[in-house]
DNA sequence: CTCTGTGAAAACCTTCACAGCA
DNA sequence: TGCTGTGAAGGTTTTCACAGAG
């Protein structure tokens, strides 16, 4: 189904990073084996990765920084404007919206939600904070693109959930559970007899990305391959002549 | 070289959670159907990734909770405990020292570090926040496991080179960058001007796990697919008969 | 001669069908 | 019969070797 690996992407996102440090140290040119060196990769892995989305350097004398930059940017969706909620404003809710890095993209934050009456209506990072029943008038109101989900776990399906119906295309999960189309209890026998009623709410799903950042996980991954190294693929693989 | 897909470990942390879940509400089987729902992946695969580390069910019957929870922790590490210093104790740092579910798993905050003189002495979470010139004597004498490392991206090689140096043998990365042996300098300038000649340092990494949760990756990511939907793998595959 | 772009081969991971045991 | 465990098939990703542009 995947023409493009996701895999892929991810390394697309380091290479434009890279690219983005060359220029602030006015680099102007770099190659698939630069590149490929910084990021960790094999210098074939990154030329590939390149090839899916286009032609983007010059044989014989490599990659311009300022262009390969822009069309990585163009090809990610990073050249535009994302208006997003986040959907949790505890501590770890917080640290993302304060984080750095992300209005460098044009990732605006334009509502913060939660349920908590300590929290709704506080002030963080000059919004004030909403109650989670408002988001869905929020999300049409405020054209919100995407949602970052930072509830604790017990809540983050019916969060999730709120996100969708509310019309939130793409899911940003910092919750350590997985998210999706009904809360996964007992399967859902409605088939449609030939009209296309019983529109089961699972449905608002279709379409919709989630993107997990799971730092629980990450530690027990990482457990794991510190009790079995030589499981772990090595990090920066042998480059050619 | 990675007799065990990536990808499987992953799934078996989730695998883990579900259990988890499943014990508290006292449902004492399941089946790899059911565990391949609540995963959001197939049954197959279920299958297969347990396969990869033993035989923990009954034919016919299914997989007792508790057993398989107990196995899937001793696969990952998790029956043991783990020391663990965070570096970097800004609001992210702060965040993960915070964020409940670490200690379930054995997992200790054994010492915070910091260079900010604001940060260095104030107590954060029963501990108090000690310069990172100490970092090598703290890991040796607190036989410390493994680094989180939630520093600005600039400080982040240096940091992770300090605590490879100190002997951590796991990093798990919060900043958005690619951490590895040497600078990964040494193209354009050859420019290591101050001197010393620091016998490249890199010899220490090896065996050193590194895994990276990044968030701003993942909002990139995000973003790509929500332009892109098609290109995404759907979450929740077709199930057998 | 250099370094990109790419078809083909190899490696890897997932899916499948069914053998095997309760 | 029911559901696990697994060799083999199928599909996807990575690696490779080299054609081709500058």
């Amino acid at each position: 189904m995947s023409e493009v690996p996701t895999a892929a992407i991810s390394r697309l996102v380091t290479y434009l990073r890279i690219l983005e440090e060359l220029e602030t140290r006015e680099i102007v040119r770099t190659s698939s084996t630069d590149l490929a060196e910084r990021a960790g990769v094999s210098a074939f892995q990154v030329r590939k990765d390149l090839a899916y989305f286009g032609r983007f350097g010059t044989r014989g004398l490599g990659y311009s920084v300022a262009i390969l930059k822009r069309e990585l940017m163009r090809v990610l969706g990073l050249n535009q404007t994302w208006n997003v909620v986040i959907v949790g404003v505890g501590r770890l809710g917080q640290a993302i919206a304060n984080y750095p890095g992300a209005s460098d993209y044009q990732f605006q934050y334009v509502g913060l939600f939660d349920v908590s009456p300590e929290l709704v209506g506080r002030r963080v990072r000059d919004l004030t904070v909403r109650h989670i029943a408002e988001l869905k008038d929020f999300v049409r109101e405020n054209k919100v693109d995407m949602g970052f989900l930072a509830v604790p776990p017990e809540r983050a399906q019916d969060a999730a959930q709120a996100m969708v119906t509310a019309g939130v295309r793409g899911i940003l999960n910092f919750a350590p559970v997985v998210i999706g189309p009904r809360p996964l209890e007992g399967r859902s026998e409605s088939r449609s007899a030939d009209g296309n009623v019983l529109q089961d709410s699972g449905d608002d799903w279709r379409g919709v990305i989630v993107e997990n950042v799971d730092f629980l996980a990450g530690m027990k991954r990482l457990a794991f391959y510190t009790l079995n190294p030589h499981l772990k693929d090595s990090p920066v693989p042998e480059d050619p002549a």
